[in-house]
DNA sequence: CTACACGCTCTTTGGTTCCG
DNA sequence: CGGAACCAAAGAGCGTGTAG
């Protein structure tokens, strides 16, 4: 049975509709005050067709263009999302496609060709990919050449292809992670020698 | 000036808890 | 028991400070 386009949503349904997750949802939500369920008090969220039509218009940009969250604010500011719930209606068609408070010329406003990469971050529709990729590769991500290597027929010495600048690096990533990871001061003094370590290895390629 | 070190941003993921 | 909320953390790239 299909629900009307004017009934209020949950957020599963409404990430269904959409096809994002729904802490993708919450995590908008965060971002875009303009995108703002009505709340239970329980504090589950009720999405009114307005929100939904925003929802789909903010994964469009979002998603497919590219487009970072500060771009979307800029555009959701401009004209209080009229244009976002306008595409977010086009993409979801059916009973959605009604009731946008846009006009027509307005509706088929060509897309932005280029994202908006004037935040700092805003890599992560690539990181995302990269994340995937390495929680499907069998290696270590940081050292695929090794990985590559690590079976060799002879038992004899993995040959890591990177040049030792490379591997420097790398390490240095690794012990970057470690900071991060630290909680313990013993961990926090490993990160540290290994960063001395790795001066002085900088210091050997240099000399 | 250059390379390095570090912190921040952005987005997603995973785990845990709560509730109907 | 399934769906939802909440929170912590991951990971890549970018910006900025700093030492040589």
């Amino acid at each position: 049975m299909k629900k009307a386009a004017e009934a209020f949503r949950s957020i599963g349904e409404v990430s269904q509709l959409v096809g994002v997750a729904p802490h993708v949802l919450r995590y908008w939500e965060t971002q875009f005050p303009l995108f703002s369920p009505v709340k239970r008090r329980d504090g589950r969220r009720y999405y009114r067709p307005d929100d939904v039509r925003l929802a789909a218009g903010l994964c469009e940009i979002l998603r497919e263009e590219g487009v970072t969250i500060r771009g979307a604010k800029k555009q959701m500011t401009a004209d209080r999302g009229a244009s976002l719930k306008a595409r977010g209606a086009a993409r979801l068609g059916g009973d959605f496609a009604e009731e946008t408070d846009m006009a027509p010329t307005e509706k088929q406003a060509p897309a932005p060709k280029k994202a908006d990469r004037s935040n700092a971050g805003g890599k992560s529709a690539k990181s995302a990919g990269k994340r995937k990729a390495n929680a499907n590769a069998d290696t270590l991500p940081l050292f695929p050449d090794f990985a590559q290597n690590r079976t060799g027929p002879d038992g004899a010495r993995p040959q890591p292809s990177a040049a030792p600048r490379d591997w420097i690096r790398r390490l240095d990533d690794v012990r970057t992670g470690l900071r991060r990871l630290s909680r313990d001061d013993a961990t926090k003094t490993h990160a540290a020698q290994l960063r001395d370590r790795l001066r002085e290895a900088r210091a050997g390629l240099a000399a």
